[in-house]
DNA sequence: TGAATATATGAGCAAGTATTCATATATTAT
DNA sequence: ATAATATATGAATACTTGCTCATATATTCA
């Protein structure tokens, strides 16, 4: 049984996945690096909301960025997180 | 790309997997079925409070219960659920 | 039957979250 | 330099969530 802290870590890391807007940004960079501009079209939501909820990805590890010029490319730091959504998305799917 | 309401149910599963109070009773079904009660003083919450939090299990298909007496034992209803706890935690502890 | 026990549920509230709008910072172009 | 563009951030607000407390429902026991 894991400590108290780590179940608060994975929770954080679920609640990072508990949200719609953040599912389409992650699907999005599933399909690879985009900058934030393109993921507000994407996902139909403001830039502003879309910079919002990347600062959360960021906190948490799970996107990176790369500068390029004034744009900022996002993508995803680690494969857990595609992990994580194929399975879910598995069971929500069939299952 | 998914649909909306695809990304809506998954964000849902993930959100039932985003508190610690919720992961720390999965966890404690992952070593075998309890009723109530005995959830409730393993994971240190008022009945109530773990009772509600069951039922938004329920909900989600998660969980499912055994009735015995006045007893209700419950369990995880489904593999999909420790798997994606397993590889959440991998990622939490190591990665 | 009536009291006791196990669980479930509804209302209410405090704390957290997702968005918008306004503004700030950084970079490029004129 | 100044304007334009891309992104980030802070404050405000509406919505959601997780708990407690009171109460309801079921089941067993005396």
């Amino acid at each position: 049984m894991p400590k108290r802290s780590e179940f608060t870590r994975l929770a954080e890391l679920f609640g990072a996945l508990s949200d719609p807007t953040r599912l389409r940004i992650i699907s999005t960079l599933m399909e690879g690096e985009h900058n934030v501009g393109e993921i507000a079209v994407l996902v139909e939501l403001s830039e502003s909301a879309v910079s919002h909820q990347l600062r959360g990805l960021r906190q948490m590890h799970l996107v990176r960025t790369r500068k390029a010029g004034r744009q900022v490319f996002y993508s995803l730091d680690d494969d857990h997180v595609a992990r994580l959504y194929q399975l879910g998305l598995d069971h929500v799917l069939h299952g």
